[in-house]
DNA sequence: TGTACATCAGTGAACGCGCGTTCACTGATGTAC
DNA sequence: TGTACATCAGTGAACGCGCGTTCACTGATGTAC
């Protein structure tokens, strides 16, 4: 059948959008192009009208992940008390519901130890949307200049990700919480007043 | 031909050793159990001889990388002036060596967003090591309880898991250096006196 | 001490499976006349 | 307005490949007599 070109555009926002969620899920080999065809009650075959690859969709995806995420972010921050954004930026981050749900959150702390595996034209574009974010972020930091900022918020950053991530290896619940709260109360002392 | 029982050990052993470097720099889906065993100018048929599955193998890597890290550690440590053996495991964590060297280095960094995804046996196992990890570095953190104590050393070493982590997704050697710098000075201001 | 047999680490072909990718085809609809 | 043709998103079989795992086999050496 034929199809208009809104149509088009819309299946492949469609697969974009499934696989950003499959991919922060399941990791990058995790997730196959049939699998996420079929989710959408495609067949595998039509996937090559809209990428050229699947190394293509992984970037697109991760890409699309991080314009999610900084939309709740910046919701976040705008539902904060002028003052309290960083607050609840990190209140944000690491809780418990971002870390129990990876396919609707940061990019970063879902794939973090495998972007550095990924191919160099991939990680190209990782890098330049992790900047963004830094650059982005920085702003809500002490430090008496821009490069203290940006300091802190790498610390920040790295930090959160990293309890996020170590949060996600435990099995034991309880534990789960004390990495996230013992972060979450470090950090907020470190940087909020 | 027939073989002694201590050759048999030494195999296994070779195998165990030779998995847990490429499982940390290429990840657990990144390497084939003929490669690994062509690697030791074996054949991959005989890898059953000495593990039920693969995943027994991933599971003995990586307690063996937790095993030959601890030692590491463990030097390091008795190597610092007393009173600076924190600032001592510090520097050596956020290294640019152990940065570029993923396979000699920290399991949980070369493999920090994955671990969550491994089969729950697995994860039991890693669980069991971090915690052991946790509670062997605790002791070396500021803090009036244990407890205290335990949440500061939780906060350090998922800090630098995701310092390590964020500077190995990172292309720029420059950035990279930026971002090691960054938790290594913030960590030795926030924890060393 | 010498011989016949048992052992078993390692070999390499084969298995079933899922993967990313290609391709000839379909058929509803847009377009040209 | 009606008709003939072109388009192209989506289909599904097929491709080559690598994977984890199985298995019948090998042959040097340990062991029993």
């Amino acid at each position: 059948m034929r199809y208009s070109a809104q149509h088009k555009q819309e299946t492949r926002e469609r697969i974009v959008h499934t696989a950003s969620r499959h991919f922060r899920r399941r990791g990058g080999n995790g997730v196959g192009i049939a699998d996420l065809m079929s989710k959408l009650k495609l067949t595998h075959g039509g996937f090559y009208k809209h990428f050229a690859s699947k190394e293509e969709l992984l970037t697109e995806a991760i890409l699309k992940a991080f314009e999610e995420t900084e939309a709740q972010l910046m919701e976040a921050v705008a539902k904060a008390q002028p003052g309290n954004e960083l607050k609840m930026i990190i209140d944000h981050y690491l809780d418990l519901d971002h870390c129990g749900n990876p396919d609707g959150g940061c990019p970063v702390a879902a794939l973090a130890s495998e972007i550095g595996r990924y191919p160099r034209a991939v990680r190209l574009e990782i890098n330049k949307a992790m900047r963004n974010r830094t650059r982005k972020l920085a702003r809500f930091l002490p430090g008496r200049t821009d490069a203290e900022r940006e300091r802190n918020c790498l610390v920040l950053i790295s930090g959160m990700v990293g309890a996020v991530s170590l949060a996600r290896a435990t099995l034991d619940a309880e534990r789960r919480k004390m990495i996230l709260n013992a972060a979450r109360d470090f950090y907020l002392q470190a940087f909020c007043n």
